[in-house]
DNA sequence: GCTTAGGATTGG
């Protein structure tokens, strides 16, 4: 039974001895009062969250979480969830939030009637803010959610805001912590360090400063996972959450830069060890074992409504940055590739392109970043230890997106030598559909022709699309300044066909376009010229069978934090400047260079040395791929947003 | 393999 196709109804008031509708896609939900249950049946209901457990390991082979309901009839009810996974509970924040129910067991517990889990359940949450927009929170990628969901959330919404019962909220910022309080806290884990076998220590903070001091829990540093928090620290910005018992799964589950909420966490104040007796004491904060008053912990996923007033007030701090901490000795290792040279302006003007990446990623450590599964993406702050290729053109590669071929841009020697191999035994090409001027250049004993397509003749696109025989390298680049489209071409026999697919296809002012060996059909046989209006690398390439090549910018970095190194690759896609850098050989590479530059520069500016390696904020895609029947983790730096540190 | 938990605080 999966999802929405279930079909079992009771319905208590209408006609329950009638079947469930015929046709299931018009089949409609039916709702029971929480006054209306009886026992072993399995129902649909609506309710108003009033307490709840987050999930939490259970002695059996599931999570468990729990939640007692109400709704306009007034009859609380209790509701058990069993679930193998943590994230398949229903994502419920607090204590007013709205939950629907569906495929839920009754049964009588201690006198009272109670809901659980069955075969094929599903629960939906919304927040329970009146007039807020009605977002379904659901853990399955698909569920039924139509109109009169909307209604009876709105319903519910309006009935519990009348209640008293769901005003207190024990959600407070770390600004208004008081010892001994038991609050719910909400914020973004910096960091964890595993402390016995019991206690695992959260590092959390909400951007809010606490009016007492707060505890320092000393750790060693090669057991923490996350970020530094000395300046948040100093601040009196991060809360020390020690973690115990059946939370600990939970805790172990987050990882830093996630968000999270921790009910019923406990404020203790208590003096710090070494510290001296008349010191002030400092709150710690214990979230103890058990599940008493919804005690647990529980992710919120990134993009939930509930975190926007948090995100704002972390904000706030973004200038805190804790990487003047790192001493590491590993980050005294040479720097051993050192910057290209380059004359003119690009090194007096060491000015950084700046590009912010639009995602909202946590950011993690390298360390972090090894420990993942593929697929990810996410955010990195790293130093760059080394970079390759060092000549810069050999930077740019051509890739077929087809079969993900990457080849190398063929140098100009080697593509003159196939253009004079294939002038070397001429012969005129015959093609039906091709109208042809040749010359015979006398003195050099040979000859050149050039061909249209017939269709074409008389037509605007007549000068769009040339097809050459016999001349040089050099000349076709000559020619091609002049001609939009220029195909050199050979004579098989009198057929005519593309040159190698080593070398250029297609010439077009000043760039060069390739096609892919593998992927192209490369036949003249039944070329189509007709119906294009405007000749561009694509339309040539559809009408001549050819794979068209990208060009790709394709750069290795070895990347540092003070947690572990990576190496990741920098890939680009076809920008327009890339083109011309295989037009006229090395020299006119110089925009390729330029962009490569900017990177070197925004990766290590002129004469820095090691300590002074700027760090570098960078998204990172990790993917796997299979190489050789193995499987491989690939890095991949998709943008680079420079900050400068300190 | 078909259970688990089933509210109500003191403690690292």
């Amino acid at each position: 039974m999966d999802g929405d196709d279930a079909s079992v109804f009771v319905c208590p008031f209408a006609a329950p001895s009638r079947a469930p509708p015929a046709v299931r896609s018009e089949a409609k939900y039916t709702y029971t009062p929480l006054n209306a249950l009886k026992p072993m049946t399995v129902v649909n209901v609506y309710g108003v969250v009033t307490f709840f457990k987050p999930p939490f390991p259970s002695k059996g082979s599931d999570y468990s979480s729990m939640m007692k309901i109400t709704d306009q009839s007034d009859v609380k009810v209790c509701c058990n969830i069993f679930a193998k996974n943590l994230e398949d509970h229903p994502v419920i924040f607090k204590v007013g939030d709205i939950i629907r129910l569906h495929r839920f067991k009754t049964d009588l517990y201690k006198d009272s009637m109670m809901l659980i889990t069955c075969r094929g359940w599903s629960a939906v949450t919304f927040d329970g803010i009146i007039d807020s927009s009605v977002v379904p929170r659901s853990t399955s990628k698909s569920f039924h959610f139509v109109e009169s969901d909307k209604r009876k959330v709105q319903e519910l919404r309006q009935w519990a805001a009348d209640q008293s019962v769901f005003s207190s909220d024990p959600t407070v910022p770390l600004s208004s912590v008081q010892p001994c309080m038991y609050f719910n806290l909400t914020g973004q884990l910096l960091a964890k360090a595993v402390m016995d076998s019991s206690c695992i220590l959260l590092k959390v903070w909400d951007g809010t400063k606490c009016q007492h001091p707060l505890l320092k829990v000393a750790v060693p540093t090669d057991s923490v996972e996350g970020e530094s928090t000395v300046a948040k620290d100093r601040m009196n910005l991060t809360a020390n959450v020690l973690v115990y018992d059946n939370h600990i799964e939970v805790a172990r589950s987050l990882k830093p830069g996630m968000f999270l909420r921790i009910f019923n966490l406990h404020a203790l104040s208590q003096r710090a060890p070494d510290e001296q007796s008349d010191q002030t004491e400092q709150l710690a904060f214990h979230l103890h074992g058990g599940t008493m008053y919804g005690r647990g912990l529980r992710n919120i996923p990134q993009d939930s409504q509930e975190l926007q007033p948090l995100k704002r007030q972390l904000e706030n701090h973004a200038d805190l940055e804790d990487d003047d901490e790192v001493n590491d000795d590993t980050l005294l290792e040479m720097w051993y590739t050192p910057p290209e040279s380059v004359d003119g302006e690009a090194d007096v003007e060491t000015s950084l392109t700046v590009r912010t990446c639009k995602h909202t990623l946590q950011r993690v450590t390298l360390a972090q970043v090894k420990r993942s599964t593929p697929p990810l993406v996410c955010h990195i702050r790293a130093q760059v230890k080394t970079y390759h290729p060092q000549q810069l053109y050999q930077c740019l590669k051509l890739f077929c997106s087809k079969c993900k071929t990457m080849r190398e841009v063929p140098d100009d020697t080697t593509i003159a030598e196939l253009f004079c191999e294939s002038a070397r035994g001429y012969q005129p090409c015959h093609e039906p559909w091709a109208a042809t001027s040749s010359a015979s250049l006398s003195k050099q004993g040979r000859n050149i022709s050039m061909y249209i397509s017939s269709d074409m003749v008389g037509d605007e696109t007549q000068s769009q699309l040339i097809f050459v025989q016999g001349m040089t390298l050099n000349e076709v680049c000559m020619v091609s300044l002049d001609h939009k489209n220029l195909v050199p071409v050979r004579s098989d026999n009198g057929r005519m066909n593309l040159i190698d697919l080593t070398a250029p296809f297609l010439f077009c002012k000043d760039k060069r376009y390739y096609g892919c060996k593998e992927c192209s059909l490369n036949t003249f046989e039944n070329p189509v010229f007709t119906g294009v209006e405007t000749w561009d690398e694509h339309t040539v390439a559809e009408a001549l069978g050819v794979q068209l090549m990208e060009y790709r910018l394709l750069m290795e970095f070895k990347l540092e934090d003070h947690t572990d190194t990576l190496e990741a690759l920098l890939w680009e896609r076809n920008a327009e400047r890339f083109f011309c850098v295989s037009a006229v050989g090395a020299s006119a590479k110089q925009d390729v260079q330029d962009r490569i530059l900017t990177i070197m520069d925004t990766l290590q500016p002129q004469g820095s040395d090691i300590e002074e390696r700027p760090w570098l904020d960078l998204c990172l895609s990790v993917y796997a791929v299979q190489d050789n029947g193995r499987n491989q983790v690939c890095y991949h730096i998709t943008d680079t947003e420079v900050k400068e540190v300190n």
